[in-house]
DNA sequence: CGTGTATGTAACGATATAGTTACATACACA
DNA sequence: TGTGTATGTAACTATATCGTTACATACACG
């Protein structure tokens, strides 16, 4: 799944957001949001098989973390672009200014 | 619908592709795809709806361009957390570096 | 070794999505 | 004014997605 589908879901940015911030385990994850814990694991894995996050065994809990190889790459996509709408918005700013 | 969910369909994205380079009107960028012209149409509903393009009326043809500040905006989820995978990659190369 | 805790998966249902074909609307132009 | 061209929408179908509850697995620890 391409990185930008998988992040199309506002529960997996939110996933993604939280574990910018810090590793955490599933369960703690989980009681971060209003659907159930399975639901929750099924983003999860969604975000693993799209290589986002990995999570590393201990003891029983799973500790997630975001991958920042495959979000850069999903960054790719508008970075490449980007020129196209800073110089677009540039030239209205110009614009503006010149005839206010 | 968030600028996010809406890229997350892989046509959309081409679309957008396409309308960064030049516009275009509907038929033209029709087809380009596979898909079948009334598909494209609806994609293109969806990419007006959610502000990422617009079109202006030609006679009977609709050209259509891209928006570029819900683009920018839509930049600006993965532009926040940038940062964050730069410093783990610039990390991970260091260390590379040093122990080769 | 049994019990509680943490997690993932299976099975299922509701809704959303993306495609199709058929149809409606609107403009240009002979 | 009638015909061809361009486009969007309606109706419908198939599939994907996201949620639920019930269940299986695995580890810690008294």
């Amino acid at each position: 799944m391409h990185a930008l589908a998988t992040l199309g879901d506002p529960v997996r940015r939110e996933i993604v957001e939280v574990l910018l911030d810090h590793p955490e385990d599933a369960g703690t994850l989980a009681s971060r949001f209003p659907i159930s814990r399975p639901a929750v694991s099924r983003h999860l894995r969604v975000l693993r098989e799209a290589g986002l996050v990995r999570s590393e065994t201990v003891a029983q809990r799973r500790i997630y973390h975001v991958e920042p190889e495959p979000l850069r790459a999903a960054d790719d996509w508008i970075q490449r672009h980007r020129t196209f709408w800073t110089e677009r918005l540039d030239a209205l700013t110009t614009h503006l200014e010149e005839h206010p």
